[in-house]
RNA sequence: GGCCGGUUGGUGAAGCGGUUAACACAUAUGCCUUUCACGCAUACAUGCAUGGGUUCAAAUCCCGUACCGGUCACCA
């Protein structure tokens, strides 16, 4: 028996040689970068997935290139109910649309596909009824135990983990026993008869890394697994990237150390290997260890908490920018409205060491941004928001429009415009007391030398002699001075901290009693503004709520 | 243990043989000011993990050590 027949005996079905797919899936238009993001549907993305989506996209843009995603489900038992559904919604949120792409009973975009794994079983066939029939791949037949000793003794020997050399045991079995095996229905897999020696060396080009030097591979790693026919993830890297042209592959750190084995398998075929971008992992500080954000330990690891939370998609990727090439907030500042895209992004200028993902420097950067918009702009994106998250906050900044966009546009949209909030959540700790509905039960902060008595005449002087919301500001201020100096409080502060025990108080204190007086708050924006969008009847009920 | 990376302030980092070791965030103080925020100003690495070496000169080049991380699955 040969090898070919041994393939033809294993693979009866499969008839497309590895030249037909070439044919059906021909070569890109030369020059196009052709990227792609691969998950597997096997749980929430993380923020280091989307770091990977960023900068495969950002490639792709940037040159007129396709983007396009893969479904890896060849694990079907880690396999999470609603994933794939949920990176699409995470890559529409963030408007990153694949240009090729298949969703399970969804449409499909593009002629490379399929664009999931396990709709692509004939095609990975057909590469390996390939490799077997050249000699150059083998069922075995090792079981989980005998895997387990051999790893056991290697340990045991200090010696390289691992099947491979001697313990590659099916490697050279005859081809009519592996052949009487497989007929008597003994598990099997598919193992790579790897032809590197682990003592040679060769040269790889990593875009972030640089140049490095491994040793060649020598492991019969698996490529088809036994349970399901599937293959395993190198194998199909190879196929999947090969056929769907794939130009740039940017994945994690953790693959670096596979490169060996992905490059004898493009050796092997002869294909081209495609560029490789190792990003870094994303790590966080936990008391004073630095260790891999976790999804399970840190909220801000899953996408989800970024959604929740209600930080404007701007923000998000601005602060993964800024971990991505550093260089990216000085161009930033140079072209304050230009689209990221725009950014000619180097993924050499990525940190080869981990980044510390910055919640402070999130919260900072969406801050500049949102203090930048419309105060429109920033109605919508509470309105969408909290039309998911905080139904009854929604229903009441629709129920006046007009009256939340006012309040939202306070110290907005000129030269220096305030920053309080970075994301939507924030939103209704620093406006709720201009609603009635959220003023029940106020905790009053009116600084305590003041009396009751002291604070009644103020707000009963204020409002019933002096206060008109007609004024314009600097007469509204001079009058509240007006009154400030027959009550008997100082009007100059220069002169106030100077002799602080001359009189009870300064304007500042006025204005505070009056600003605690509405708001029950003693730290709040722009008083004069406060006061004519609460306008006289919220005002009114104020006080006699005070009474 | 093997293989592969990494190590500059509280954080992201620039620097790639000669710099006062950028910039941004955070923190602190001060100024401005009717509060807060904004803005402005100032402070914050006597030192680039460490020990050697090369050099007139090293964070920058070379070697060793330590520490950190990744990986060694029919998981991706």
């Amino acid at each position: 028996m040969t090898n070919k027949e041994l393939a033809e005996f294993m693979f009866p079905n499969i008839t497309k040689t590895i030249a037909d797919l070439e044919k059906e899936y021909p070569e890109r238009p030369e020059g196009t970068i052709v990227t792609r993001y691969a998950p597997s549907p096997t749980g929430f993305m993380h923020i280091g997935n989307f770091y990977q989506v960023v900068v495969n996209y950002l490639l792709a843009k940037q040159s007129d290139g396709v983007f396009f995603l893969r479904n890896e489900d060849t694990d079907q038992k880690r396999e999470i109910e609603g994933a794939v559904e949920y990176i699409m919604h995470v890559l529409e949120h963030y408007k990153f649309i694949p240009d090729e792409c298949e969703i399970k009973n969804g449409e499909t975009r593009g002629n490379y596909g399929p664009y999931i794994q396990s709709e692509r079983k004939e095609i990975y066939h057909a590469f390996i009824k390939h490799l077997i029939s050249e000699g150059k791949a083998y069922p075995c037949f090792l079981t989980q135990e005998e895997m387990d000793s051999i790893r056991e003794s290697q340990t045991r020997d200090k010696r390289r983990i691992g099947i491979y050399g001697r313990y590659a045991k099916y490697r050279n079995l005859p081809i009519e026993e592996a052949a009487e095996r497989v007929k008597n229905g003994e598990p099997f897999v598919i193992r790579l008869k790897s032809e590197g020696n682990f003592n040679t060396k060769f040269k790889f080009e990593d875009l972030a890394f640089g140049t490095m030097e491994m040793p060649e591979n020598d492991i019969d790693t698996v490529i088809m697994k036994s349970s399901n026919q599937l293959p395993t993830y190198h194998f199909a890297h190879l196929v999947d990237d090969h056929l769907m042209r794939t130009t740039h592959v940017i994945r994690g750190q953790e693959w670096v150390s596979s490169v060996p084995t992905h490059y004898e398998l493009f050796k092997m075929f002869g294909f081209k290997m495609p560029k490789y971008v190792h990003t870094p992992l994303i790590l966080k500080k936990d008391g004073d260890k630095i260790r891999k954000i976790s999804k399970r330990l840190d909220p801000e690891a899953r996408m989800t908490y970024y959604e929740e939370k209600g930080y404007p998609i701007y923000s998000v990727i601005e602060a993964i920018m800024t971990i991505a090439n550093s260089n990216y907030e000085q161009w930033r500042e140079g072209h304050p409205d230009a689209p990221f895209t725009e950014f000619e992004f180097s993924p050499k200028k990525m940190s080869a060491s981990g980044a510390l993902f910055d919640l402070d420097k999130l919260d900072n950067i969406s801050k500049n941004y949102l203090s930048k918009l419309k105060a429109t702009e920033v109605f919508d994106l509470l309105d969408t928001w909290s039309k998911e998250y905080d139904k009854e906050f929604n229903e009441l900044i629709n129920k006046d429009k007009e009256y939340t966009t006012n309040i939202l546009n306070i110290e907005r949209e000129q030269k220096k415009p305030r920053k309080d909030y970075a994301y939507m959540a924030e939103v209704k700790n620093y406006i709720w007391y201009m609603y009635d509905e959220l003023f029940t039960n106020p905790e009053y902060q009116f600084d305590e030398k003041f009396s009751k008595d002291d604070i009644n005449e103020v707000l009963n002087t204020y409002f019933e002699s002096y206060y008109d919301e007609n004024d314009d500001k600097d007469t509204w201020f001079n009058k509240m001075k007006d009154m400030a100096e027959k009550l008997g409080y100082e009007t100059n502060m220069k002169e106030y901290k100077e002799h602080p025990e001359a009189k009870k108080g300064s304007i500042a204190d006025v204005s505070n009693i009056i600003r605690v007086g509405v708001t029950s708050l003693s730290q709040t924006p722009d008083l004069y503004i406060i006061l004519k969008l609460l306008g006289k009847d919220r005002i009114k009920n104020r006080l006699d709520m005070l009474k």
